[in-house]
DNA sequence: GACAATTACTTGCGTACGCAACCTTTCTTC
DNA sequence: GAAGAAAGGTTGCGTACGCAAGTAATTGTC
């Protein structure tokens, strides 16, 4: 498709750029099986925290899915299982018949409680233990970027 | 909530960790779509790059699995797909029975010129259009270190 | 040289998730 | 205020992949 000389990537790019990738393959796994002993994934984690930071620990799904940069129908799947778990609870929106809120339940709060100092010790060790102050800075600054960029152009 | 003293992140913790989980979904989402016109996903091009980088254009199938980080049974159903597509035979080890390489088809050396200088430059466009030569320098040094510090400690 | 133990790969099964299709409710427009 | 458009959510279907179990071949041990 396209005809033009192309511009390999640079020996730097090259090694940022594998080493990214593998970095992601193996710290997603690795702060996973950190949380299985609790019975949750990482996404159910993400939910989790999200209900919690909200106002009155529900969020109506289709905002949720947004932050949690899921698909309706991946939402609706992973929210049955919590549902089932008894860690969330679908509630009807009074004003829109449309809208289903996700709420947090007491278990939900209890069991967030439970796994969160256990998930930021994982986290802390498998990502953060082996940088600098600096280079938690940069790291936060070059992914502000590039989420930006990421963003600021989806074609 | 949180009842007990924990470290929690701090601010500029916080603030790299979310930028870069968010990161890495929009951008394996965009890269992946960049690929879908030339019928592959993001996991076989690594495969066809991986096999064409090899002596020989194959690979154990144990051996890829590892590179790619990928189970057994994973590497199994992926290749299937190549294989039915044409790009990748699997050839049997005259020398050992139990092991089964991965090779590369003529078609699959094809696919992979054909695909790569758009995978390039949509990695380019993605994720370092946005970034200086020292962010890429960091980057590189930063996710060696990640990846360093998580194939040292696997508990 | 027989019999574990190990290695290489595949298969059955379960889970996660995206897309497209669908239903329901709400908003818009005239 | 009725018809069409849009928004919110769920379901059916297909794909990806990990784990555990199974098969076949090789290696190690005595």
């Amino acid at each position: 498709m396209q005809v033009m000389a192309t511009t390999w990537l640079s020996a730097s790019e090259m090694r940022a750029w594998r080493n990214f990738i593998e970095s992601v393959s193996i710290l997603t796994a690795a702060i996973e099986s950190d949380l299985a002993p609790f019975g949750l994934t990482n996404g159910d984690y993400e939910v989790l925290v999200r209900l919690s930071e909200a106002e009155n620990e529900r969020l109506r799904m289709c905002d949720l899915a947004t932050v949690l940069l899921l698909s309706p129908s991946g939402l609706t799947r992973r929210l049955d299982g919590l549902v089932t778990a008894g860690l969330v609870e679908r509630v009807a929106s009074p004003s829109d018949r449309r809208v289903m809120f996700a709420a947090l339940t007491p278990a939900g709060q209890a069991k967030l409680a439970e796994a969160a100092p256990d998930h930021v010790a994982s986290v802390r060790k498998r990502f953060f233990k082996s940088l600098n102050r600096d280079q938690v800075e940069s790291l936060g600054e070059i992914f502000e970027t590039i989420k930006a960029n990421l963003t600021a152009c989806p074609s």
